[in-house]
DNA sequence: CATCACGCTGTTTTT
DNA sequence: CAGCGTGATG
């Protein structure tokens, strides 16, 4: 029956992976060739088939991925198709995580250390272990924990990770492991994980206990993964171990989409896969139901420029459509202008708002923009950039309701401490080591014995509320209720803001009416997160346009797409001076976001942000957005020139004895990895020497007289 | 030991 | 421009 139902809606090749029963199937799929269809097609058709949902697993990037994947499957065949396992990597890391931490010499309610947390910690041990010398400058806490989740995606050491990418700190490499080593302990000693840690557990759970690989094995007989391309190593030797005793794995993905390297993603599993499972039946997706043929000659073009070499090359049926337009205008306001101006025409030939959005790199590039809507009183929702889970009230609040459900959340422990008056970090330590003698102890805070006349006080208050909380788990609404009218004193005095933020908290308080069981809520809450308002909030996209960066808006498409590209607001980063491996990078991310436009592509670029203008002069003219555009041939775009014909001369940039390329812009000299740096001698004309702090070496650089100009 | 004020620094992306 | 670290003050 449904092979007869699917044979219609489907074409051949989708058809071939939809009904592919057992054995390793590797599905290349091109942007917009129907990937999520396919996979919900094969859900469905594997259930109809007699498989449990229950012996399904659908691993996704994200849980919106996943849930959508199987609605559809659901609306296809029946409800059951809602009961597959499916979710992300991390959330399935968890689930098992659960069960089986001990086994690891975890507890079984070990908690789960956010971004935030993780640098906290970082923070705290850096102090402890005394590494900072006053002379030596130390990276900060956030860079730290971004080489020390690295090292741990890509199952490499930290000197490793310090030579391919911090090559500058590599002098620190020593104290860095100390601090990586102090760190794992002080996770073990506490029960915590960070999020790389569910993933290297998960996987060391599945390598060393050959029964529990067994059990999980046994239990998921179809394994389906999406967007393959950006799993990482560890990912990929997951899935492998969760396949060993039926081998009935499918993983779909797409090579030139891969967009996740920073956090350890090798698209070239894709290839191994191949190796892993040399008889492992190979589909390519090839024709794309989404975009017109002129968008997909411009991304085709686009993408070819690359070094690496694609396995497809998109067509499609949709031959009529406009060309895509690329847009130049002198400043960032002016493109926000045009941007604004361009919405309203579409509305007025009326395309709904959203089937619009704005595609761009990095959250705060949409900034400008933003003020300009809101000018113009055009409603949009954004996606990407800080979460909003993550703002602190959020974090604040919810530490109340962690405690309650895990003692030992340490972190959030802290949090909520030390917003009593007189306790910061330090009596905050020694309360929680108090409160680990005996749990009880949470309920009667104000006994603890070191406790001062002012301060028992406000630690009874402290413990009246967790007990009303723990008294309502049962009713996630008004547990939540209670610690945010305990919690206003604090909101009040800690942000100037707070009225907003007490609206998001009563937003929070509103999603929880969904949830029976605060446990669930409140880990629902930290694995996966709201990327937006718009996610707590359905009706809140309707009628608004989408505002999101690339990364946030894979998988999803519109009928207009505007892409704003500037290579930074501010002043030149370091962005600015791209090595070939980030320019690679940053061209499939300008190829994913042209990919999601279905029938109008506009990219806009400011002239005189490329970088910023006034005082300015371009990097390498190899750099800015001619670069991505001149090797495509002119007759595939339509080039609209709103900048007055004032495209800035490029300059070419000194480059230092050591190779390195540095500019000047007022009285600072920047160098792409040290930062800053002082001129600290003139030698002549042409030779200048700086002096760079943040590493405490001095470089002789060539070219003055061009800095000068500059 | 907590808190506040000032000055320096340096710009992504996500689970 | 905002978040961070430092150092002085209570």
């Amino acid at each position: 029956m449904a092979y007869e139902l699917f044979k219609n809606s489907l074409n051949p090749s989708q058809l071939e992976a939809v009904v592919h029963m057992d054995g390793p199937l590797l599905v290349i799929a091109g942007a917009g060739s129907g990937k999520t269809r396919t996979i919900a097609y094969r859900v469905a058709y594997l259930i109809e088939k007699g498989i449990s949902p229950y012996n399904i697993l659908l691993l996704t990037f994200t849980k919106r991925a996943a849930s959508e994947m199987l609605d559809r499957a659901s609306s296809l065949l029946n409800r059951r198709c809602k009961e597959v396992e499916g979710g992300t990597f991390h959330s399935l890391a968890y689930k098992i995580l659960r069960q089986y931490a001990p086994l690891l010499g975890f507890r079984r309610d070990f908690s789960v250390l956010d971004r935030q947390d993780m640098e906290d910690i970082v923070h705290s041990l850096l102090d402890e272990l005394r590494l900072k010398e006053e002379k030596v400058r130390f990276p900060k806490k956030s860079t730290i924990s971004n080489i020390i989740s690295k090292a741990s995606n890509l199952q490499k050491g930290i000197d490793q990770v310090l030579d391919l990418e911090y090559p500058h700190f590599a002098h620190l490499s020593e104290r860095l492991k100390k601090l990586t080593r102090a760190y794992e302990e002080y996770k073990r000693k506490n029960h915590l994980m960070d999020y790389d840690d569910l993933l290297k557990f998960m996987l060391k759970l599945l390598e060393e206990f050959s029964d529990i690989r067994g059990i999980l094995s046994d239990r998921f007989r179809y394994v389906l993964v999406d967007e393959y391309q950006d799993t990482n190593r560890i990912q990929a030797k997951i899935v492998q171990y969760l396949a060993y005793s039926h081998r009935n794995i499918m993983v779909v993905g797409d090579d030139a989409q891969s967009i996740y390297s920073f956090r350890g993603a090798d698209y070239r599993n894709m290839a191994d896969f191949i190796r892993v499972f040399p008889d492992a039946k190979i589909i390519k997706l090839e024709q794309n139901y989404r975009s017109t043929q002129p968008i997909l000659n411009f991304t085709n073009a686009l993408i070819n420029q690359s070094k690496e070499s694609f396995t497809k090359c998109l067509y499609t049926k949709r031959s009529n459509g406009r060309f895509p337009k690329l847009i130049e205008t002198h400043t960032e306001a002016e493109q926000a202008m045009a941007v604004c101006r361009d919405i309203q025409q579409y509305l007025s030939e009326g395309i709904p708002l959203r089937e619009m959005a704005v595609l761009f790199r990095a959250a705060y590039h949409s900034f400008e923009l933003e003020v300009e809507l809101a000018k113009e009183g055009i409603p949009y929702v954004k996606y990407g950039g800080f979460k909003f889970l993550e703002s602190a009230h959020i974090k604040d609040l919810l530490s109340y309701l962690r405690v309650v459900i895990n003692v030992n959340d340490i972190m959030s422990w802290r949090r909520i401490l030390n917003f009593l008056k007189q306790i910061g970090p330090v009596k905050s330590q020694k309360i929680i080591d108090w409160i680990k003698m005996d749990e009880q102890n949470i309920y009667q805070l104000d006994r603890w014995p070191e406790a001062k006349k002012g301060e028992s006080g406000h630690l009874k208050e402290l413990s009246n509320t967790l007990k009303k909380i723990r008294e309502n788990m049962g009713n996630p609404q008004k547990a939540i209720k209670i610690a945010f009218s305990y919690y206003m004193q604090f909101l009040e005095q800690r942000f100037d803001d707070y009225p907003k933020r007490k609206k998001e908290l009563e937003q929070i308080i509103s999603m929880a009416s969904r949830y029976n069981n605060l446990k669930s809520f409140v880990e629902d809450l930290i694995l996966s997160p709201p990327s937006s308002t718009a996610d707590m909030d359905p009706d809140l996209r309707k009628e608004s346009l989408v505002l999101s960066t690339v990364h946030s808006a894979k998988g999803l498409e519109w009928s207009v797409v505007f892409i704003i590209w500037a290579m930074d607001g501010y002043f030149p980063s370091t962005k600015a001076l791209l090595n070939e491996q980030e320019y690679e990078e940053e061209r499939r991310l300008m190829y994913v976001a042209c990919t999601r436009a279905r029938d109008e592509l506009r990219i806009y670029f400011p002239s005189d942000e490329w970088p910023r203008a006034s005082n300015s002069f371009s990097i390498h003219s190899g750099d800015t957005m001619s670069s991505f555009i001149s090797p495509i041939p002119t007759e595939l775009y339509e080039y609209i020139d709103l900048s007055g014909g004032k495209i800035p001369v490029s300059h070419k940039i000194t480059v230092g004895i050591d190779g390195s390329k540095i500019w000047k812009i007022g009285d600072r000299v920047m160098h792409p990895a040290f930062g800053r740096g002082v001129i600290s001698k003139v030698i002549d004309e042409d030779r200048i020497e700086v002096f760079f702090k943040s590493v405490g070496v001095k470089l002789l650089h060539l070219s003055y007289t061009q800095l000068q100009k500059i």
